[in-house]
DNA sequence: GTCTATAGCCCGATAGAC
DNA sequence: GTCTATCGGGCTATAGAC
């Protein structure tokens, strides 16, 4: 009776071990760069095992993101909701909150992708650089349903604003965020920081925010 | 007499043709993932000669780099000439001209990297996300010179402006000329796009325009 | 589910003839 | 300078024992 009631206890560590460290590969290696003994040896896994739980390298990338995307809805999806709410209000009412919704938004992707998950920001760039399959994942779950609350936001805060332009400054305001991901190495220099930690994501949070207050409200 | 007098003229024609595959190769692949039998195909040249001429995928790697940092000096040290007549001014004058300075330069970066050279754009792209030993060429060559070119520009523009805001805001106006290659395959599902050609860049360098002088004329 | 062992392939580099 | 041929190494994938 005790057969199979547990049945991937030992299955399911060793799937979660790979994921994490194949997350950490893949973000600094990029797919074709990435190796798989390497992502195996940092699991502590026998790399046979890729195979059995994942099929191919491709199955393991696929289900880093198929995890990753899960995780960051658990994110985004409360604040989509609220959103939501913020946008049922009548025409002209909510802009104050509109904006406040809108700065802490591009402050929290900024803290998530930089401070608290520095490989999922990899991820994500890259794919957007290079799509792959995976990033059919990354658009219907995360980037797609974030493009459409920013250009939301945009028009409620520019009442009867051309959708094109709207479009345009989301774009801009998203582009933004990933500054740090980028062009991390000739900001660093510029800047003249050794990392970016405490005092150095404070300021850019601070930028970010005045940025984003000039670029949605002006002329 | 005649040996020796064009010690290289069928060298330097297959050295080109390999720089030449090479850029769009590296550009499209990363380092890594390129391939060196692909870069002498589309080169109609022999893969042995690679290491006659380059010595190695590496030595071939920072020659692509070499030469495209070379030719983008030649479009690069004029502008910044007449910026240093530009500085040399008085500090209060010659603001109206610093900001359509400013504006032209972003706007022709642009035009340089999304409509010129799109593969150069993308070996600057991977080269800040990722550097490797070519990004000093890069830094030396541009990316240094147009960061103290921009910074030069905001201090300009907001006379004793503290020189960590004004080196954050010429980040972020830079940042923006990326959103392009970055973010490319995200802007077209947006804007609802399939390429972007003529009509998609002038749009981009209104945007660009615009944003620009929010950013550097703001609060 | 996990392990060992290895098949089979692709890649960068280079020796050596021309 | 260019070509052919190949070496040696590293990679992913998998067969088969446990």
């Amino acid at each position: 009776m005790d057969v199979k009631l547990k049945p991937s206890l030992r299955g399911e560590s060793t799937r979660d071990a790979l994921l994490d460290a194949a997350t950490l590969v893949f973000a600094r290696a990029g797919f074709g760069s990435a190796n798989l003994r390497e992502i195996a040896q940092a699991a502590n896994v026998n790399p046979a095992l890729i195979g059995y739980h994942f099929r191919s390298k491709e199955g393991l990338y696929l289900a880093v993101f198929e995890r990753m995307v899960s995780q960051m809805r658990l994110a985004l999806d409360p604040a989509l909701a609220s959103l939501d709410q913020l946008l049922a209000e009548p025409e002209g009412a909510g802009r104050e909150q509109a904006l406040a919704f809108l700065l802490a938004f591009v402050e929290n992707m900024l803290t998530y992708f930089v401070g608290e998950h520095p490989a999922w920001g990899e991820l994500f760039v890259r794919e957007q650089q290079s799509p792959t399959q995976a990033f059919e994942l990354l658009y219907d779950g995360v980037i797609g349903r974030g493009q459409r609350a920013l250009v939301s936001l945009v028009l409620k805060l520019r009442q009867g604003e051309d959708l094109d332009k709207a479009r345009l400054i989301a774009a801009t305001i998203f582009s933004q965020l990933m500054l740090v991901r980028l062009a991390r190495t000739p900001l660093m220099r510029l800047m003249k920081w050794n990392a970016i930690t405490g005092p150095e994501l404070e300021a850019l949070k601070a930028l970010v925010r005045r940025n984003t207050t000039l670029l949605v409200l002006g002329d």
